[in-house]
DNA sequence: CGAAATATTTAGAATTATTCTAATTAATAC
DNA sequence: GTATTAATTAGAATAATTCTAAATATTTCG
């Protein structure tokens, strides 16, 4: 698990800017995090932490992982009261989340619709911030002959 | 507390097509929710459901919740890993968090954004649901003079 | 109607993701 | 390199929710 020079530097930029140290753990996660672009649960996270760092902790896992989202180089996934996910896709996107497979999918979101979503708020209301989630059947769980 | 009749038609009716039994426990949490049209926590609506039926049970509250919401006359909202919310609205719409207050407040959905949000989707997935959660300021925090 | 069958309620224990605590270790500043 | 400050660690604590098993209520059907 090693970090190309260019994520390396967004990562301590990132930290240096929020007065955050960077560190092995903070590093490590991160990596593995871009290696395997899914959306793995914190429990997930630690166990592939720990082939390559067999001494991080679970508390260790939680807290890099909070520092991440504060210096938003990664953002939470929540669907219902599932353990909260992880994603590394910093584009504009929402989650797909299959009911048959259990696979979250990221899905691109134009920048019309998201100036849409916006104009329906009542006057008065400002968002920093919207969360689309959407549920049903991914295209690979449609495709298969069942 | 108590359903107006048509509500508890809508009620039954429900219950009986999932094969379900209409209880006091059921007729009276449903009726606080509509009495009251926010978006209540299951320890909240415990609150509410003890003053008028002193006896009920918190884990009744969590079976009656269960299966409104089973039976669509109830929907969850929830938001990051704060407490499920229940609400009784059942119109097509999205939930917009205030950061400020902590309200949260129903925005109504037109059609077309709906649809939009659907011709997102790329060639092969079908969505049941869209959960849209909007966060920011709401219109009593922007006029508030802090 | 009244007994049998089935579903619901209840109190409290159990579960589980996450956060907290306090001690140790690592990173940065001087 | 030492002092300062922040991060990591193991394990305990927390809190929302679910489970369990017994008691109660509702429905079915003779």
């Amino acid at each position: 698990m090693h970090l190309k020079s260019e994520y390396k530097k967004l990562l301590d930029n990132a930290l240096e800017a929020g007065g955050q140290r960077s560190t092995k753990q903070r590093e490590h996660i991160f990596a593995l995090l871009l290696e395997k672009r899914d959306h793995p649960t914190a429990d997930e996270i630690f166990a592939r932490a720990r082939s390559g760092m067999s001494t991080i902790s679970l508390a260790t896992v939680y807290n890099c992982l909070e520092t991440l989202v504060e210096t938003k180089l990664i953002r939470q996934v929540n669907f219902e009261r599932e353990p909260t996910r992880y994603c590394p896709n910093l584009t504009q996107h929402a989650h797909f989340y299959c009911r048959e497979s259990g696979d979250i999918v990221d899905i691109e979101l134009p920048d019309k619709v998201l100036s849409e979503l916006m104009q329906v708020l009542p006057e008065g209301f400002s968002a920093q911030h919207i969360e689309i989630a959407y549920d049903g059947k991914c295209n690979d769980c449609h495709d298969a002959i069942n």
